[in-house]
DNA sequence: ACTGAAAGACACAGACT
DNA sequence: AGTCTGTGTCTTTCAGT
């Protein structure tokens, strides 16, 4: 029988469980009295169910979204990625530059011809050409670079249970 | 002059605004009176300008992101389709057919190649071969579909603003 | 594992500067 | 546009089943 940490209890979630993350997907500011009465249960036991989901990592984070558009960052593009050398050095190297780069909103690892995928966000064009020639293409090591333009969101969503 | 509906008033963001927006990006469950500390204001003025920026729309949603790994959604894949047809009613059909598919969590329109960029999650790689063969497939008028999978997460944030 | 009650913290609205 | 103050509501803890 393997260890666990006592942080990450393995117990599965039952349905009431799922209910609870149901709810705070659409809603992460709804009140645990509104769950309550959802679920047919008082406070109390919401409380606690969501206190061990947050402790086990079963909910990761709570965050608001923004209109792109209306806080100046209207552009979005997906960058394609791959390295000169990929031993391990040279992609933490890379990784940590990602990190620091707040356009990047995120960054896969992914199969096929391509090392990475990157999501970029910016203001305009002018934007993201200087982001592109003055900050991406410095990083040490970087091969190919390919960028594919977002032209519409069709649908964007973080459910991961229905 | 352009009319604007009263819902959408364009008044932009002030400092203030910004950093508000900030901490509620981190943690959508923060409450007024610490953002209130942290912007040195009373909890009044937050709490309406909160309030405005829903209206407007800047902050589009609250939600709560969950570890995929954790409610068995252990595998994303990126996927790739153009349509046989390109008229609009054909577009349509299939941006519908997308819609009520909740394992695809994000569907972009993007330049180049391929017509839609789709981001699918699935338990493991039978429930999206699954998918794909059973479900995806099977709407009419696809024509090319590319699967790339996702073999790691580097980075994902939603900070529109920093 | 849950209910119910009770204390404390917070949201929200009003009067005012 | 902001502070201050009061009221009602919610969170959070605890005793009890």
């Amino acid at each position: 029988m393997p260890k666990r940490s006592s942080k990450e209890e393995s117990t599965t979630l039952d349905k009431t469980d799922l209910e609870i993350l149901q709810l705070l997907q659409h809603n992460a500011r709804i009140t645990i009295k509104e769950i309550a009465e959802k679920v047919h249960l008082s406070t109390t036991p919401v409380h606690e169910r969501i206190r061990r989901m947050e402790e086990r990592g079963v909910i990761r984070q709570y965050v608001t979204l923004l209109d792109g558009a209306k806080v100046k960052k209207g552009l979005m593009v997906i960058c394609y990625i791959s390295l000169r050398q990929h031993s391990k050095m040279a992609g933490n190297k890379f990784i940590k530059s990602i990190q620091e780069m707040n356009e990047v909103i995120e960054c896969l690892t992914i199969s096929g011809e391509f090392d990475f995928m990157l999501k970029v966000v910016a203001e305009n064009m002018d934007a993201y050409y200087d982001f592109h020639v003055n900050r991406l293409s410095q990083i040490e090591n970087i091969g190919n670079v390919q960028s594919v333009f977002v032209m519409g969101v069709i649908k964007q969503t973080h459910q991961l249970v229905w």
